[in-house]
DNA sequence: GTCTATATAGCGATAGAC
DNA sequence: GTCTATCGCTATATAGAC
């Protein structure tokens, strides 16, 4: 189980070899999952000892914690950095999908939101994952101002991508399942050179 | 590491008891993943010895994709059915919705699903779910015959609703996450009687 | 068909050397 | 700051009794 954990521990800055134990946690732990990852892997892939790795962070659980944080600010970061670059109110939903497009492509950050969204069961991160949720929703809907429907479709469209990356669709070359990867380009429209 | 399992094997025929332990799998696999659970506490449901639940399915492994199996079907029945009741094609969004309304009621199926679909890394999973995602995909758009958009916007809000399922959102009393639900009524529109 | 007892392995964490 | 050695727990799986 998971603990309770103040957040100035989870803040406190790190040794460069530190933020390569990171590094490495965030891509076991968006593949596997908190209890399917070890820390074992995760020394493994960061080039040092599995004692070490939990030396530096006191815990699987403070490292999890600390991952999870860092992937949930680099969602709100990316949305605020694109409603500060207009004052058009609602925001556009293509500034919004643009800027969803740039955590879309380094993969990591949105498979380990989609691990923490299926820890609602667990006792100590389920309260947090579903403040998180809504933390991300009420920034949609009043910073970026989007109407309620607007904030949900777009969330919903978000949700879909996300299982993409998941499941790990987005690498297939399958025929049929290449109409489905539409929300993944850059922008709303394509130029589709071809027809 | 999940083996290759043949699906005759998956669809042996179970004795009371052993569809007991299944029901109790499905709860524990649904809410805390694959390595998450753990057979003892799937036999505590169940009112049986660990070692029993082992010996009834032969491992963990086999008990966890009989349970998947079972969930990918509920969906995939669900649809067709929906499909099946009526001969308007495309079939309207809201007949697709209502079924999809009864899965969220027994709520263990879709929150599965999730898990599940979280599963991609996994070398053996990860190709039966991502079948498994297609297939259902193929239903929306060459049995509902869908448009590409309406099968797209429509998945989405399923993957929306799982979200807010696995997140545990849907039991929450929070004043702002209220509207985020909207999804979750069993028709696009409520009568809203009191405003 | 179902249990108790137990083997076996994997993993997180600790101790202590360098 | 980082490693080696190792402990102790937990979890899956096996053996065998009833």
């Amino acid at each position: 189980m998971i603990q309770d954990t103040a957040v100035s521990d989870l803040e406190r800055p790190l040794t460069p070899r530190a933020l390569e134990v990171v590094s490495a946690a965030r891509e076991e732990f968006a593949a596997f999952g908190y209890a399917g990852a070890t820390t074992d892997a995760i020394a493994r892939r960061a080039g040092v000892s599995q004692p070490y790795v939990v030396r530096l962070f006191g815990s699987k659980e403070r490292l999890f914690l600390r991952c999870a944080l860092e992937a949930h600010r680099a969602v709100m970061d990316t949305f605020r950095q694109a409603i500060a670059s207009t004052d058009e109110r609602p925001v556009r939903e293509s500034v919004l999908g643009a800027a969803y497009h740039d955590l879309v492509e380094d993969g990591t950050t949105l498979k380990l939101i989609v691990q923490q969204n299926s820890m609602g069961d667990d006792k100590a991160i389920g309260p947090v994952v579903r403040a998180w949720f809504l933390e991300v929703y009420g920034i949609l809907r009043h910073e970026a101002q989007l109407s309620e429907v607007s904030a949900r479709e777009f969330l919903a469209r978000g949700m879909l991508i996300n299982q993409l990356l998941a499941l790990g669709l987005t690498e297939t070359e399958d025929p049929g399942s290449k109409e489905l990867l539409h929300y993944l380009a850059p922008t709303g429209e394509r130029p589709a050179p071809g027809r």
